[in-house]
RNA sequence: GGAGAGGUGCCAGAGCGGCCGAAUGGGGCGCCCUGCUAAGGCGUUGUCCGGGUAAACCGGACCGAGGGUUCAAAUCCCUCCCUCUCCGCCA
């Protein structure tokens, strides 16, 4: 969430950075936090010198007692109780203003970046990168969609999935299971340098997915475990995000890079009957996230590293892709600035988001209450967060099937990947096993 | 799932209604002493919120979490969470 304090001390530069982001209820929710926050804060002396009062006539009390003076401390006692009964009113009238406050500011978004272009939706993200690695034309044969080249070759079998799972559940099958599992260890592989490797819980609690932002709004996104009040994880960056939560960490020992590979499950409550085929649109993938815990100052050059990571990944794999900067209208409820990699799927002929990266700057890192200190100063700060998908498996397995398929219907297994698919080198139908 | 023990500051560990934001030891930091890496002496040592001039200072909160009793709670009561030991069950 954003900080209070800024709102109260500059509200004006707060709405306006706040109405680039072109949804008017924002500001009209600001406006509210800001009457709350001067409410909590006038109730807040009131209880502080109530309580003021209270403990000093205690020690009082204690005083009297230890002079046998009864007839004072009865009478400080008496005090006191009237004290304490302006106190229940005073707290109980605090806890509905904060909470209050707290409904409203965890729904008010992040500030997007000054340098963030504006516009109203995903029509105006621009393109700043790219294309890269677009052939001059396809052939025919590429212009087959995953699902018919997956089902023909037998490593794609939807059906089935949905037989155990229902709808929106896809299942890879021989080379098909391979390369999932392939791309995932090529991404891990390819930022093992810098990032240490979480094998995190895919289900955490209520808390855990609030301290990320996906509650309390996006509560119909996930899936839930009412039982036993946890949820499914729809990104390793929520379990990641929390690792540190609560924590101070100390300013030298930032920035934090973690990498994790992870199911991810999303209800998609929103987008019920679309992209229904294939692999674009699933329940449950596999993804490898990368993550980092940085300094305010250390963020902006993070950002730019964890695009060139995420961006020479799908270039090695020689898809097609463009990187875009996701303009204000378009920006997710927790970002500060993002970036998306897209990478083109000649069969559906479609730009698939492969990756979306995003700087948090302290909105999430204050949910979860991550902050750092600088040696020698006293307080901390609030530490800011940024994260990428450094491999999505889905439509980047999709697109690969559709760019790598050759004219006798195979398809050619990117060479990077080829030593994580035990040496084969084209999946082909000739190469699996029926049933 | 059953039985028991326990959760206190950076760490260890006392306190079990008031003089406790918390003894003591260790660690860290600063100064002093000592001619060299050792020993010793003194001081200091958290976080959050609010007020105040981003200082000094003042007030409030925090002893696993949340409630309750009391003039007053780390200390008493209730609920929950977590850790450890034993039993049961189980990949």
């Amino acid at each position: 969430m954003i900080d209070v304090r800024l709102l109260r001390s500059e509200p004006d530069a707060v709405k306006a950075a706040m109405a680039r982001r072109a949804k008017p209820a924002i500001l009209e929710e600001l406006d509210h936090a800001e009457r709350l926050d001067a409410r909590l804060r006038d109730i807040t002396v009131e209880r502080d010198e109530n309580r003021a009062q209270i403990n000093s006539i205690s020690k009082d009390v204690a005083t009297a007692r230890r002079a046998k003076d009864d007839v004072a401390a009865e009478k400080l006692m008496q005090r006191s109780r009237e004290l304490g009964e302006s106190e229940k009113v005073l707290a109980s009238e605090f806890d509905q203003v904060n909470s209050a406050l707290r409904e409203v500011l965890l729904r008010v978004p992040n500030i997007p970046h000054a340098q963030v272009s504006e516009g109203v939706s995903d029509q105006d993200n621009k393109v700043v990168k790219g294309p890269l690695q677009m052939p001059p034309k396809f052939a025919d044969y590429q212009r087959v969609p995953h699902w018919e080249t997956g089902l023909a070759l037998g490593i794609l079998d939807n059906e089935r999935a949905t037989k155990i799972s229902g709808s929106m559940f896809t299942m890879q099958r021989g080379l098909g299971a391979t390369m999932a599992r392939a791309l995932c260890q090529l991404a891990l592989d390819r930022n093992a340098d810098a990032f240490e490797e979480i094998r995190p819980p895919s289900l955490v609690l209520t808390s855990t997915l609030t301290a990320t932002g996906q509650l309390p709004k996006f509560a119909d996104d996930a899936f839930s475990i009412e039982r036993d009040d946890l949820w499914c994880i729809p990104t390793a960056e929520v379990p990641l995000t929390s690792l540190h939560a609560g924590e101070i960490l100390k300013a030298e020992e930032l920035p934090l890079r973690y990498m994790a590979h992870t199911s991810c499950f999303r209800r998609e409550a929103g987008s019920a009957g679309r992209d229904t085929r294939g692999m674009l649109r699933t329940h449950e993938f596999d993804k490898v996230e990368i993550l980092a815990v940085t300094t305010p100052q250390q963020a902006p050059e993070m950002l730019v590293e964890l695009t060139n990571r995420v961006e020479s990944t799908i270039a090695a794999l020689g898809l097609p892709y463009r990187v875009l900067e996701i303009c204000t209208g378009d920006l997710g409820q927790s970002h500060h600035r993002s970036f998306d990699i897209e990478v083109y799927a000649p069969g559906c002929d479609q730009w698939l988001e492969v990756s979306s990266i995003s700087w948090f700057s302290d909105y999430q890192a204050r949910r979860a209450d991550i902050r750092f200190k600088n040696p020698g100063a006293k307080g901390s700060e609030i530490a800011h967060t940024l994260n990428a998908s450094a491999l999505a498996v889905p439509r980047v397995w999709a697109a690969i099937l559709e760019n790598c398929r050759q004219a006798d219907g195979s398809v050619a297994i990117p060479e990077v990947l080829q030593p994580y698919m035990r040496g084969a080198k084209v999946i082909s139908s000739s190469s699996q096993a029926k049933p």
